[in-house]
DNA sequence: CTGAAAGCGCTTACAG
DNA sequence: CTGAAAGCGCTTACAG
């Protein structure tokens, strides 16, 4: 590039060592206030542009951390971790952090194939969003780098972990469905697809244990297979008064098919979803649903990024982001 | 870090010079085959990762690229333009270049402040996807690094563009309502609010020229403000037998409308959208629609600038990228 | 084929 | 408060 202005060219028009400009531009001790604004207005006017890579050569350190998204969680109809992304930008620049995303294919993924930005120091850390296969997240593992897994958790890993608290809000929101008098419930969802799904399902039993509702075995419809395709979801002979739906995609498909059955909703059925996404307003009637905190999540990863950076000791655990019911009209008092 | 392994420790070990191992790892001539072997295998074995900052400083590219997208493309209902980003980025990635995402929002758009990853040369180019204020883009326009606007332009500046090829894509979709016997047919679109939407709404003008159609004004329907908040569709009196709509999700929307109306799609009136995105196929009947080709916007905005990165006099002008129709259940032949 | 020297632009630690 | 020296890890250009 032409225009390439360095500290030493600001130095050497006012007479000064490069050394003291470092200090003035990075707000640091050891310049008089005057020569310091003598400096940075000279560099603005001078059209300077910090050079990070020199930084970054110093301090070993990239400013830049990884998002991992793997590929099958980014189709047309999946935005969601996208949008987490966004999130994570946001927060990230605010700490003078920036992200650098990659869409891990499953080739690599089954490979274990780490991404370049690893093998190239272009990242100081790593954010996983969106479950992938043991395996990786054992080579992942092995990373001596900061890392978070974002959106799920690995118990055979002690890899810090953020998640929704999909546990409790299925709970939460099961109840909801019982203190309104339904009795009949299905969960809708394949429970060896994701741990999110799982855990979902795992919170509808707690609530059906609670109300001493035996669980029924051909109320647990399957939704997808388990690499995560969509299937049709077969209904019971009887209809349950309600469902669970493990994400609102699912029971957006589950109110057309019940419509086409001729069925009414909520005055047949009603139906219940996870997420609170796009999704959860395109049925008639719009979806009672449990929100995912998309923020909370974002920003707390990011929080706890940082605190890894400074100290690689750091341990979090798992945190879980609580979420909260929306109560829109697809649910119906019996 | 800890286990920092430099090209100097690799080469104390083998009893050589860091440049010997530098020209290995690099697949640069003047090492012998063999020696280039035991560094490499070395290098692998002492888990050696390159340092890409460094590199970064000698030659003054960050291979990064910088990626604008205007905070209000990017709602809940919006994954359009963070689907591109994800195929820019999987694109830069064969390239050895990585992406990062700066969402830009509508206070610094205004007082025109630049993302922070120029100031700190973080990134040796700029995709600015989504329509941003005139004034935004002369601030841009200043920086002398390599830039292309995405999916809009503007006639006085003199930035690269890719769009999708708006203008012929609705002439097509309207010369195809036309054959099907339509002849009274709305446009559904704020012809003040992108250059998108205007070039469409040109397009269906076209196709009406062609075919002697009369343009009428009470046909042509605002869907939004002109700062791009939907607002309720005013529908004529008398309805057309039917709506060129902007895109898909004006169309999803309309048709809702229209079935609250009693009216039925397609027997009573036909609806096309634009985009071939999340929203064609969430109606009952599926959008007929025109197909943003949004792998192959991706694809050729990143080879532009990596052509324009090696070569900074680099011009293309506005590149169009075709869009096809997709033919599904919204229209009726007449 | 192999390598010593210099340099990329900044910062740290120390001396004045 | 100010700055000379050394170093971060790599590469380029040149010499052998």
């Amino acid at each position: 590039m032409k225009n390439n202005i360095t500290m030493k060219d600001i130095a050497d028009r006012l007479g000064i060592s490069a050394v003291t400009v470092s200090k003035a531009i990075n707000d640091k001790e050891g310049v008089s206030g005057e020569l310091k604004e003598k400096i940075k207005s000279l560099a603005l006017e001078m059209g300077y542009r910090y050079n990070a890579a020199a930084k970054s050569m110093k301090d070993g350190l990239s400013y830049n951390i990884g998002v991992v998204i793997p590929e099958r969680f980014t189709g047309l109809t999946q935005s969601f971790y996208l949008r987490i992304y966004q999130q994570i930008s946001k927060n990230l620049e605010e700490c003078g952090y920036y992200s650098t995303l990659h869409i891990l294919n499953s080739e690599d993924e089954e490979q274990m194939t780490l991404p370049r930005i690893y093998y190239e120091k272009k990242v100081d850390g790593f954010i996983i969003l969106g479950q992938v296969s043991k395996g990786y997240i054992e080579t992942i593992q092995k990373m001596e780098l900061p890392k978070i897994l974002l959106d799920f958790y690995d118990e055979h890993a002690d890899i810090d972990s953020i998640v929704t608290d999909n546990f409790y809000g299925a709970y939460e929101i099961t109840n909801y469905l019982i203190q309104q008098g339904h009795r009949q419930i299905a969960y809708v969802g394949n429970l060896y697809s994701t741990s999110s799904i799982q855990d979902r399902f795992l919170g509808y039993f707690k609530s059906l244990l609670e109300h001493r509702i035996p669980l029924q075995d051909h109320l647990i419809l399957n939704d997808r297979d388990e690499r995560g395709k969509f299937i049709d979801i077969e209904l019971p002979e009887s209809l349950p008064t309600a469902f669970v739906c493990n994400c609102d995609q699912v029971a957006l498909e589950l109110i057309f098919k019940l419509k086409k059955l001729g069925c009414d909703i909520p005055n047949d059925c009603s139906v219940v979803g996870f997420d609170n996404d796009i999704y959860s307003t395109l049925s008639e009637p719009h979806l009672t649903t449990v929100e995912v905190d998309v923020i909370m999540m974002a920003q707390t990863a990011v929080k706890l990024m940082m605190e890894k950076i400074r100290n690689p000791h750091r341990k979090s655990g798992r945190i879980l982001v609580q979420g909260k019911i929306i109560y829109r009209d697809s649910v119906r008092k019996l």
